[in-house]
RNA sequence: GGAGGGGUGGCAGAGCGGACUAAUGCGGUGGUCUUGAAAACCAUUAGCCUUCGCAGGCUCGCGGGUUCGAAUCCCGCCCCCUCCGCCA
């Protein structure tokens, strides 16, 4: 959510904001409602000063022994006019919470602007994709030969979408999370937490999935909680409605958690193996920031996660977003691509996004700074380091030989006891 | 699921129809004192909204109601704690 206060005084920034990511907001009328607004405030505070000098009197008037009846009429008069005023200006406000909930976040003037994400700007590549001697096949397929990818049976238990691991595919998953959870814990300083993986609407609304991504989400019939699309929701909630100290920033947290999409309307799009499941793992990192260092922050997050593909020797490459492609709370957002020879192209594995104060103005998350004074909101950023399934995906199909077995990246081995191939 | 207790400023905690303009303590900040620090003492310290400013208004979990007037009384809801039951 954007401070209504920016958004009167900087309404051409908003303007071109709303423009650049191809937005339509009725601006104007935002800024007509809120000029009203403000009028009828006046008008109201006004009466109801009057009002409350008019009760003490009565008081006084009780207290003397006189008689305070034609004051008392007067005040319940003035009383009911109020109450009349406070409607007005209940509905004038929530039409302009309603309008000013629709403004994305500001772009960072480093983002490129562009209508969509033929504008996104490739910024950096890693690695070659492997050259192979013969036919690879999808890891859907090699999953299946090897006896560790359960795609029917995962259907059979839930839906499509669902997959069964086994075997050495659930090893492969599992040693995947705790690889990347001792890599940024152990080296790139966070601290490890395992949050609720079901949370309430107040959560779902500080990170900004609710209201406008419910049909998103799955949601339990009896109890008004949400099973988490993405740990940035529960780990981002950890500081809610929190004054932190301006020493503590910045604070980093990673978390390894399941994750919940109902996909709706993306039915036909990759519908094989593992790419787009309705449950994923992801490792998930979050950082709340000092306002003034978090697009650096945003670049040592972003190599925070490259670093997971660089261990894993899987080519990728980064790429930043273009207005019309960033989401609607990010001032900034770089995807990380892994190389899938399926696809025979860049398929996304990261997100790693700044969202400035958009997420923690929501959430109210606030710092007080180390002279005293004013709470100022932080700054709140996260990015997958990385999504899992998708990594599995990856390594079967760059690290597969012509027998159709597949050979575990060095970096995996001491978490799979050892395993160097992968074999049926 | 049953019974009881409770939600008040950064935190703790009093107040239970009209001087609440929310006591007090802790913590924070500034100062006095000190070689420096601690202690002590003094001062200051909630947020939000409207306003160029003066000033004014709102907020005591949330939403209704009673009243000239509600932190305080009534109704509904949410959350937390304790005990019992059930349970990994």
């Amino acid at each position: 959510m954007l401070d209504l206060r920016f958004v009167r005084e900087n309404a051409d920034r908003v303007r071109k904001a709303l423009a650049d990511r191809g937005l339509e907001v009725p601006l104007e009328e935002l800024l007509e409602k809120d000029r009203c607004r403000r009028a009828v405030l006046a008008d109201l505070e006004e009466k109801r000063a009057r009002h409350k000098r008019g009760s003490k009197e009565v008081g006084e008037r009780v207290r003397r022994g006189e008689d305070p009846a034609v004051l008392r009429r007067e005040m319940a008069t003035l009383s009911e006019e109020i109450g009349k005023l406070e409607q007005k200006a209940d509905a004038l406000e929530a039409a302009v919470r309603g309008l000013l909930a629709r403004l994305p976040n500001i772009p960072h003037e480093s983002v490129p602007v562009g209508p969509d994400e033929t504008y996104n700007r490739e910024v950096r590549r890693w690695g070659q994709p492997p050259a192979f001697g013969f036919q690879p096949l999808p890891h859907w397929e090699l999953g299946e030969q090897l006896g560790i990818l359960d795609f029917q049976r995962g259907v059979k238990i839930a839906e499509s979408r669902f997959t069964l691991l086994r075997g050495k595919g659930a090893l492969l998953e599992r040693a995947l999370i705790n690889f990347m959870l001792d890599l940024h814990t152990k080296e790139h300083g966070y601290t490890e937490v395992f949050p609720p993986i079901l949370v309430n609407e107040a959560s779902m609304f500080g990170t900004g999935q609710l209201p406008k991504l419910e049909n998103e989400m799955y949601r339990c019939r009896d109890d008004a909680l949400y099973l988490i699309p993405t740990a940035e929701v529960p780990v981002t909630n950890i500081h809610r409605d929190e004054i932190l100290a301006e020493e503590d920033l910045p604070i980093y947290y990673c978390a390894y958690t399941p994750c919940f999409r109902r996909e709706a309307g993306s039915y036909g799009r990759d519908i094989r193996g593992l790419i787009r499941q309705h449950q994923f793992n992801k490792v998930e990192l979050v950082k709340f920031s000092h306002p003034e260092t978090s697009f650096d922050e945003l670049e040592k997050l972003t190599n925070n996660a490259e670093e997971v593909l660089r261990r894993l020797g899987l080519p990728y490459r980064v790429v930043v977003l273009s207005t019309g492609d960033l989401s609607f709370a990010a001032a900034k957002c770089y995807d990380l691509e892994v190389w899938l020879p399926s696809y025979g192209e860049y398929k996304e594995i990261s997100s790693c996004s700044n969202f400035t104060d958009f997420q923690a103005r929501r959430a109210n998350i606030r710092f007080r700074p180390a002279g005293g004074g004013k709470a100022q909101f932080v700054h709140t950023l996260n990015g997958s380091g990385v999504a899992v399934g998708r990594t599995v995906a990856a390594i079967l199909e760059n690290y597969q030989r012509e027998d159709g077995s597949v050979v575990v990246p060095e970096a995996l081995r001491p978490y799979m006891h050892g395993l160097e191939i992968i074999e049926p």
